[in-house]
DNA sequence: TTTAGCACTCCGGGGAATGGAGTGCTAAAA
DNA sequence: TTTTAGCACTCCATTCCCCGGAGTGCTAAA
């Protein structure tokens, strides 16, 4: 069954206002802000609405509030997709300038950049859809008792650390260690690395063993690290702005899920974003909670993910432009970048 | 003037009843506590204490609590360093065994135990007492247009990133800029590399330059980034627990001020553990905050802070054993650490 | 110097009263 | 059939007041 017009113009105004003040609204008020009908007339079309579940009454006699139903309504026909001006564009954009080249640098950078544009928490998140494998080892001797471990990753990222050795290694010796590293442990998952350390035991001395198997440990500890999703999470505290959260518990339940469950943030399944409303949220804590979660390109086979949580009287109109032009915007700086392919340098 | 020895010891009680249960304490509770005198008897001393500046009175007929001046005598002369059990011990050290080889990990990680096993919020900091230099560079070849630049810091840090070329360049010409880098540019600040960059533009080709230059500002940019006091606070949402800060507004307060103003938090100058009570901060917003901030010893010439920020009413001995006890963990960790001395590899 | 006793102060909590905002219903008007 | 004006009613939030309790300061006696 279909709302009428009015009603559809009713819950609008409802939720906008209430998205805006924080109080219920009123069938005067309502009245006021349409014009042409009267408070009498409002009334009897948001009884209708209540009964069909849109609204909901905090008690007899206070205004009325909109139910999670009636926000999924305004988010999928009522709002009106906000266009951002070119200001704002701008300003997003110049949020985005600040180095992050690496995208290491993005989770964190573009976390804060988006909370303090929201004034909501925001969280990031990068994760590849494969599993992650080294493509290259190299290792740079510095003394008898170090060398160097580099290690480049599938996705082209780089990581290096200086590793120290229990023994001394012939210096000689290294160009063949670096050889095995690249032709038995690259392209593999960090499990079958550890793996075939094994096999290779008998091709090397002792002492190269050694070696190599710490450079094996490090370069498996960086693959899981990189692998699993890094969660980031900033600006709880722009919670204790909103008047749902002044009281003290309320507060530090949500904080304290935002920074311990990092796993189970939500994550939109298809399509660029996705917003969840209250209870269509699956975990406890976010029941009277919104998040809106947009999703970005990095590289070709890898993917971030940006959302803000906010109290179920999120300005999404805004916080959706917003968060959408945010995401299209990194899209644009990591997407579509070209890496160096797989072996060849060409094209 | 000295205080007679029993006002110490009910200047004590009032500090350590005000400590556990936030509220002022009474003539009463104590005589119950010390035994042996009569509540009027208190009366009259707490009469002096509060003359003397050690105590306060939130309003007539209502408990004493402790001054600043009266937690800061407490401090210093009353507490009783507390022993840490075996037991917590074990705790700091497991904490500590989380993968913390890398310093950078030190911050993060560290903040977290800090503030779980104290229920505080935490700030942890590691900052070199002098510039930050190069030591080493090398570069890795990975195609025509991109190779890896790896940078060996003065902490023996190494930092290595993937580089992309606009024009080719030779392979051939790599040894020579590696060369070029180790030669001009290692034991020298950002700044000065800077600069340096400048002198050599005639000793190379063209192409060479231009990757030279891209390698120095990488490598500028990564040792100022080293350069600059990196703090991260944790566990703010601590707050929100405690009776003093239920209130929204204070909680916002504070917590803005911890995850904004990370440079002007409170640093020992000397000796290895400081307390700051109330108004001893120099920041307006820790006006009524405690801050115990203790050092611990990275490599032989950096430093690193770890401290704990809380309300004055903070249990000052419980948490200073800890976090000494943290600091000295942490110093065994990373202290004498023998590091490879500079150019050879003897001892 | 300590103690018991007592009057006094002040906070905090628990009603009761009050006003206002908003509703639902009814009956008349359009 | 829909809209509107009018009215009684409900419920919340605020204010005020009252009162008990905890704690003090002072005094006079031990």
């Amino acid at each position: 069954m279909e709302l009428t017009d009015r009603k559809k113009q009713i819950l609008k105004v409802v939720v906008e206002d209430y998205i805006r003040t924080a109080e219920p609204v009123g069938s005067k008020a309502i009245a006021g802000e349409m014009g042409g009908v009267s408070s009498a007339t409002i009334r009897n079309e948001l009884s209708d609405l209540t009964e069909l579940g849109y609204l909901e009454q905090p008690h007899t006699s206070a205004g009325r509030v909109p139910s999670p139903k009636g926000y999924r309504l305004y988010v999928n026909e009522l709002m009106e997709r906000q266009r951002l001006s070119v200001a704002e564009t701008e300003r997003i954009n110049q949020s985005l300038q600040m180095k992050m080249e690496e995208l290491d640098q993005v989770i964190s950078q573009a976390g804060r950049a988006v909370s303090s544009l929201m004034r909501y928490p925001a969280y990031v998140a990068a994760a590849g859809k494969k599993q992650m494998t080294a493509r290259r080892f190299e290792l740079l001797p510095v003394d008898e008792h170090s060398c160097i471990v580099v290690m480049m990753m599938g996705d082209n990222r780089v990581r290096s650390q200086l590793l120290r050795m229990q023994l001394k290694v012939d210096q000689e010796q290294m160009p063949r260690l670096v050889e095995l590293l690249n032709s038995h442990f690259t392209g593999v998952t960090a499990d079958e690395m550890n793996r075939r350390l094994m096999d290779v035991s008998e091709q090397v001395t002792p002492q190269m063993f050694l070696l190599l198997s710490q450079t094996i440990a490090y370069g498996a500890d960086v693959l899981e690290e990189a692998e699993k999703r890094e969660v980031v999470t900033v600006g709880a505290r722009e919670l204790l702005k909103l008047p749902e959260f002044r009281d003290a518990d309320k507060a530090h339940q949500l904080m304290s899920f935002l920074s311990d469950n990092k796993e189970n943030l939500p994550v939109p399944d298809e399509g660029p974003m996705k917003i969840l409303i209250g209870p269509e949220n699956v975990s406890e804590a976010l029941l009277d909670t919104s998040v809106v979660v947009a999703s970005y390109d990095i590289g070709d086979d890898m993917r971030g993910l940006i959302g803000v949580v906010g109290p179920t009287r999120m300005d999404y109109a805004s916080v959706a432009a917003r968060l959408s032009g945010f995401a299209e915007g990194l899209t644009r700086l990591f997407g579509k970048q070209e890496l160096p392919p797989k072996e060849d340098g060409n094209k």
